[in-house]
DNA sequence: TTTTTTTACGCAATCGTTCCCGGCAACGTT
DNA sequence: AACGTTGCCGGGAACGATTGCGTAAAAAAA
């Protein structure tokens, strides 16, 4: 396939009948006798003939071919998220073209000019933490580009999206806390420009409210790049940590920010849950292993990658434009463990 | 770029000259005057064009897209590399399309036929523990597909390859839990069909001889699903503990087999490093706040990424087909932490 | 002024497929 | 015998871009 490629042409000469002839042939239409696909059949086999998809996609204007953006590939979730996108994408004979934003507005942008350029048939987005202006997207959009947005998602673009239920996910490790004796709890949270942000805030706000413990914005921590920057957590905790009245536990609402806050406690010799109890989004398998283990939120990143892909395909097949859009919620699981252990139990 | 789609064809139009002389236009031939040239280019920007990358391909013969091939996605060490590879690939304009092998053999070869039905213009592949019959990828590769390998290779394909030096690893880990009085060192590790496993058991060994401890054949326990299937280790680990004399010691040659290793430990209650020290190879930034913190080598994913795709780029790039292979070998970091402290110490 | 050279552009083929039109047999119908 | 049906197949125009070759007009050389 790379020096000779043997094309329909070739199978023509070889029978001495017409191209059309044999593509008609080889896509088994009515008004090619047996006999005569028969032959075309035999021939591709042995000349071992694979149509070519370029010119394939050139003829159909579709390239069969899935742009995904997320901020990071290396990261537990995102990469068990592209992982259910690419199961999907297998089966149905699409293939993925990932790219990362790094959490750069600029870079997104970027992501999706390149994207497009390859004429993706369709786009999956988890937007990047600086995005605020989501002009460009919407054009793509409006001009027809299929969009599935997964995990940070946007309402100001009218399509399907799947995330978990991340105001539940947040309300149930801090109930969890407080049934656990804990009230002043402090939540470790991501830029407040995210979707998931707002969300899990709630959720944490709301269990606070209904537990009669009054929120305390001194203890909602926002880190802008979402643990990306190391030191950017460290602060946030350390600002925690110098509070007149001291948290007695820490929520973290994503992956990065609890290991990064984990790892500040570690360093200042903090005890867990002892001095402060912990909670966190997390979706790493070893989060069992730590010593003490942790207790977390864990999202179903391969479902949602699965969901988001299988919505991708319902829009990129669709004959009719889709009227009607979906958000799909799946449901977080809370993993309770050590480090949330009952207060001075 | 959906609906519509500016071609070339609609600059000529709109401008009243042929698509030859936008088409030179817009790549600046020497051929066309200056005027027509600030024409088109005002034109193509006022229509927004961008070039068809399909046609591009079909006319040029090459998709600038690599195919990926690993075991799976979401492994940190695995997604640390394919994100070493995205940069490179994302600064030169290619796109990388992944697959994964599942560890399958059909499976891996099904990818293959898939990528380079896809057309991609080389290929990136580390393989699966069950491949032994490389025929097709040698095929492939002698048809005059580039091939680039990385971690898993194989010598039977000349080819370029990067991999980090992991007898050295092996070694330098195994020594290290000598030096600190460990005697009976266990081995778990990968298939044995596997380049890496032929290299790190070697070194292991040697480094058992250096210090004149006799290698014991049944310290070292194959798991031929490299920790896919946690409760291969399970039965690995378990088995080691039933020997009449039990390793003081267990040295991991993967990052699963070390995680699935420390949760089998953990589950029998058995005290690391007092009962048994652990060395493991591992990419998790996790390791060192488990605890005890875990002594690990640490390979330079990123960097075989990168260097893997450079690789890629000057077998792609190249006018005349490349006759010097190079063996890149990158170098493993040993991170010493607490659960190899010294024995007794 | 005539010839040669340069400049600047258009025509048409090409990449591999598909598919809309025809067209030509060999039937069956009146 | 003349006509309409089928059945089967080929020609050639797309899809969007590049490029070798040909050529008119303008400029330069004779």
């Amino acid at each position: 396939m790379k020096f000779e490629a043997v094309t329909i042409k070739d199978i023509a000469k070889a029978l001495g009948i017409s191209t059309s002839t044999v593509s008609r042939a080889l896509r088994d239409s009515y008004e090619i006798s047996a006999e005569t696909k028969q032959l075309v059949m035999e021939c591709a086999e042995k000349l071992n003939y694979r149509p070519n998809p370029v010119a394939l996609s050139l003829k159909e204007r579709r390239t069969r071919s899935i742009g995904v953006v997320v901020c990071e590939i290396a990261n537990g979730f995102f990469s068990q998220i592209i992982n259910g996108i690419e199961s999907i994408a297998y089966d149905k004979g699409y293939n993925v073209i990932v790219s990362q934003s790094h959490e750069s507005a600029e870079r997104e942008a970027m992501d999706l000019q390149y994207l497009t350029s390859r004429s993706v048939d369709g786009l999956l987005i988890s937007l990047s933490t600086e995005t605020n202006d989501l002009s460009y997207l919407k054009e793509l959009h409006e001009k027809g580009l299929p969009v599935v947005f997964f995990d940070r998602i946007s309402e100001e673009i009218h399509t399907h999206s799947v995330i978990v239920d991340n105001f539940k996910g947040a309300y149930e490790a801090t109930e969890h806390l407080i049934h656990n004796g804990y009230r002043n709890i402090a939540c470790l949270t991501n830029s407040e420009f995210l979707s998931i942000t707002t969300e899990r805030l709630a959720g944490y706000r709301e269990a606070l409210i209904a537990n009669d413990i009054k929120p305390y914005s001194a203890y909602v921590k926002h880190c802008f790049y979402g643990g990306m920057i190391f030191s950017e957590v460290e602060e946030a905790v350390n600002k925690l940590l110098t509070l007149k009245t001291k948290p007695d536990a820490i929520f973290a609402t994503s992956d990065k920010l609890t290991t990064g806050c984990l790892k500040t406690l570690k360093r200042r010799g903090i005890r867990i849950p002892e001095d402060i109890a912990l909670v966190g989004f997390n979706n790493s398998e070893i989060a069992e292993l730590l010593s003490p283990s942790l207790t977390v939120v864990r999202q179903p990143a391969y479902e949602i990658g699965k969901a988001a892909m299988e919505l991708m395909l319902q829009l990129v097949e669709s004959k009719r434009p889709v009227q009607h859009f979906e958000k799909r919620v799946l449901l977080p699981e809370l993993h309770i463990r050590e480090s949330s252990s009952p207060k001075n139990g």
